[in-house]
RNA sequence: GCGGAUGUGGUGAAAUUGGUAUACACGCCAGACUUAGGAUCUGGUGCUUUACGGCGUGGAGGUUCGAGUCCUCUCAUCCGCACCA
């Protein structure tokens, strides 16, 4: 019969339903493999990027339940979101009811896929059973001060309508509509990652060799730590009369003490409470003071483009250690969110301030040695710096840090580009923060026992504005302090806060879901991941959220869990001409149909074998089909076999073609290990097993024969699992599926041995000796061999790789 | 600018980590079977040369009996961050 992928898949796919086949033990002692491909959003269809990870995700967790590991492999819905409520928007359904369908229909194209998810713990971030425990473990980081609410300059999306955490701000614009980002002043919930930023970036080194490097580096980069100098400037005595007696002195931050005799000026963010101070009492001239609110409206990248712009705002502060009065300017490139928003500038060792400097006629002091021309940004003796001179940076910056910190006008201090965390998002589809505002009581936490606050259904969502502020009825409540009239928060919660803790919850038995969002026992066994796999896009946000969230949540008790991903695998884009594939640019291929034609196990077979997984995929359909012919030439073998199982076999007994063969099987069983447990090049496995097919079909003993597809049903099952299956209970009842298989060594033996003789380095001729041959047999072989390349030479040294190859080097007589 | 990667046939990619470069697959060429085929099977396929041979892993050096792999310099492409004081 031919092979017929839609009959062997639907088969085997009812037959795993039944079986409950994928469910992990609820035995906490055995040994255990957590294996997690990132959750998908439910935007409607499956891509091809999904196929992807899940083919990956699901060969790792077949490999490691056939080696008698308790694995979990579960799936679930990042179901809040954008998007959702652009579908209400366009096409009037209500975003739950748009994401569930979708799940349905989504969760049937996973099932087409064959992927060996455990049913029973999926689940949906918007289920109000996950909002539930979300809105405890937040009310628990506000009783904990790790979350607070304030009013500052955030990110504003106008077209999502919503705040942005700095990490969804690409290059100045929002993450997912791609429009150009916004500054705003406006109140918000902030989570203090700041507080874990040390803790974030020494755990790094826990995860070197099991995450991507590049990943690695990203994050310690993002968090950004730099040491050096805080201190004060005070202001002049006319200055401080100039703010009318509300301001003393600011503070600055420098990571070069060492250069804090060279500082000529100082300068401020347009932000600056100073700065804003001078703008609303008028205190500037009305042209300065019109440009100045021009720079408070460019983005970070808008400023920058302009290049350094700044302006003297008339004040002077008095240097701390020479007691100079000093000029204090605004300029563009201070950033307002870093640092108190205000620098000492030293345009002699630096290049921003050179050339801000060099623009607005300002000094420029030397007071570091090194470097032909200024600034010179490197280190080296100092000059020019009083009792400090001729000392070096190095020394230097501690010298002038304790003298900062004993005349108690400043300390070594730490500074982090890493901001906090904005959970607010002013939509209707998230979940809702817990908070409700009270005239008497303030910013009140809601009760643990009124949890879950659900979003209201009847909603009306225009596009216009926060859903939920606008609902006529939902936010009035009482205070869950004093029973007063209340209002109850609008903002929702950000949706990574959703999927930085959906790692625990899969791993918590779903029998206790109702009482536990995470069950410390369960989260202690299964976590970390021992394999996490996702996209590269992720580096920052998702997975620096989610290490986050996991050590707040230990701090809180509720596990022992320092990281939760274990290793991370980071697949590479699937790509179509070059270029990702989207709908709009019309490069898509559907899964769907892609199944439908040639069935999954195609499907994940060519997504594993085009390309490694960390690399990028290029789509090509012919290279599909061949895939699609390996299976059906696998298919068509089973005829091949002749026995039930794995059949002893006399090696001496069989002649070269078939010995070949069985060095092919053989080498293939050999790599598995190494593939699955160490370098995921899958790729180069279905390789191993198409040259062993090829070489088993180049002889006819049916024992070779037998022994060759035992093996290679067992290698293939994770990678083509139903007609691996199918042929595996056909020939072998299903036996040669669950064994760890042996390699065995004397299949590699040979009778003779291939020898490669070079000669001065240039390979001339092959020698074929005896296993056994000694090296001064296969020298004088070799030199019988190659004699035409020896005439008029000595050798003058001989080497020879035992099973490779005869190198002799020479030289003329 | 800083950081991280990657450069191997016409294409996707291998190479047991210093030991026969291009496995496997796609494509292409030729043949077989066919009324025909875009189905299937067989063979061939780095470049160059009539041949012997020579040249070949972005480029230039170096170490070594031997380098895709190690070292130095350099070029190109991709990704991330980007005035962080």
């Amino acid at each position: 019969m031919n092979y017929n992928p839609s009959q062997i898949e639907t088969k085997w796919q009812e037959k795993w339903e039944e079986e409950q086949a994928f469910e992990p033990s609820d035995s906490l002692t055995q040994k255990k493999k957590y294996i997690l491909s990132m959750f998908p959003f439910p935007s409607g269809r499956l891509h091809m990027g999904h196929v992807r990870n899940y083919a990956i995700g699901d060969a790792f967790a077949r490999y490691y339940r056939k080696q008698d590991f308790n694995v979990l492999h579960p799936i679930g819905w990042d179901a809040f979101g954008m998007p959702a409520e652009n579908a209400a928007i366009k096409h009037g359904r209500h975003p739950k009811e748009w994401t569930y369908s979708n799940i349905d229909y989504m969760r049937k194209e996973l099932n087409a896929l064959g992927l060996s998810f455990s049913k029973t713990r999926e689940f949906a971030t918007c289920d109000e059973l996950y909002t539930k425990w979300e809105q405890e473990f937040i009310i628990k980081m506000f009783e904990e001060g790790l979350l607070y609410r304030e009013s500052t300059t955030v990110n504003w999306c106008e077209s999502c309508h919503t705040v942005l955490a700095n990490e969804q701000v690409e290059e100045g614009c929002c993450w997912r509509c791609d429009n150009e980002v916004q500054l705003k002043e406006m109140p918000g919930y902030y989570l203090d990652i700041i507080k874990y930023a040390d803790e974030l970036l020494d755990d790094l080194s826990l995860l070197e060799g099991k995450w991507p490097n590049q990943v690695l580096t990203m994050q310690e980069n993002w968090i950004g730590k730099s040491q050096g100098l805080e201190f004060e400037f005070e202001l002049s005595p006319e200055s401080k009369a100039k703010l009318g007696g509300n301001f003393e002195k600011y503070t600055v931050f420098t990571t070069r003490p060492d250069t804090i005799y060279g500082v000529t000026y100082s300068a401020l963010a347009a932000e600056h409470p100073i700065t804003k101070y001078l703008l609303e009492n008028n205190l500037l001239d009305s042209a300065v003071a019109e440009k100045i609110v021009t720079i408070t409206n460019m983005t970070e990248i808008e400023r920058a483009k302009e290049g350094k712009e700044g302006y003297d705002l008339g004040l002077t502060v008095i240097h701390p250690l020479t007691g100079e009065e000093i000029p204090v300017w605004t300029a563009n490139f201070v950033l307002g969110s870093y640092g108190g928003g205000a620098v000492m500038a030293v345009p002699a060792h630096d290049e921003r301030d050179f050339e801000f400097a060099t623009k607005y006629h300002l000094p420029i002091k030397r007071v570091i040695e090194g470097g032909d021309e200024l600034p010179y940004t490197g280190t080296g003796k100092l000059i020019d710096s009083n009792r400090f001179s001729c000392v070096d940076s190095d020394e230097a910056k501690i010298a002038i840090i304790n003298e900062f910190e004993e005349r108690g006008v400043g300390k070594g201090t730490t500074n982090y580009k890493l901001r906090n965390w904005g959970i607010s998002r002013q939509r209707y589809w998230g979940a809702p923060i817990p908070f409700v505002h009270c005239d008497s009581c303030g910013l009140v936490a809601e009760k643990v026992e009124n949890l879950p606050i659900a979003l209201p259904e009847d909603v009306e969502i225009t596009g216009k504005g926060n859903p939920l502020d606008n609902h006529p009825t939902w936010k009035h409540c009482v205070c869950p302090k004093c029973g007063a009239e209340a209002t109850r928060e609008t903002d929702t919660l950000d949706t990574f806060v959703q999927s930085s803790w959906y790692q625990f919850r899969y791993a918590t038995n779903p029998k206790k879901w109702e009482e536990v969002g995470i069950d410390k026992e369960d989260a202690n066994y299964w976590l970390g991941v021992d394999q996490y796999i996702g996209g590269i896009e992720h580096a920052i946000l998702h997975l620096l959220y989610a290490r986050f969230f996991t050590k707040v949540l230990r701090d809180l008790g509720y596990h022992d869990i320092d990281e939760p991903f274990e290793n991370l695998l980071t697949q590479g884009m699937v790509l179509m001409d070059g270029a990702k594939m989207s709908k709009s640019k019309g490069n898509t291929v559907d899964p769907d149909a892609l199944v439908e034609k040639y069935g999954a196990d195609t499907a994940r077979l060519f997504t594993l074998f085009a390309a490694p997984p960390a690399k990028e995929l290029e789509w090509n359909d012919s290279a599909v089909e061949g895939a699609f012919r390996f299976i059906k030439k696998l298919y068509d073998r089973k005829s091949k076999v002749t026995g039930t199982m794995l059949p002893m076999i006399e090696q001496s007994s069989l002649d070269k073609v078939s010995k070949l063969a069985r060095v092919k099987v053989y080498e293939a069983l050999q790599k598995s290990t190494d593939v699955y447990e160490k370098t995921f090049a899958f790729n180069t496995l279905i390789a191993a097993c198409m040259e062993a097919l090829n070489a088993l079909d180049k002889q006819d003993n049916a024992e070779v024969w037998t022994e060759g597809m035992y093996i290679m049903l067992n290698l293939l099952e994770p990678i083509i699992p139903h007609v691996a299956t199918e042929l595996s209970e056909a020939l072998f009842n299903r036996e040669n599926l669950g064994a760890i298989l042996k390699v065995k060594e004397e299949v590699f033996e040979q009778d003779s041995i291939l020898y490669m003789v070079m000669i001065g380095g240039k390979k001339r001729t092959e020698i074929e000796v005896d296993p056994s041959a000694a090296n001064d047999e296969i020298l004088a072989a070799a030199k019988e061999a190659g004699a035409k390349w020896l005439e008029g030479m000595t050798v003058v040294k001989e080497i020879v790789v035992p099973g490779k190859l005869v190198n002799l080097a020479v030289k003329p007589i």
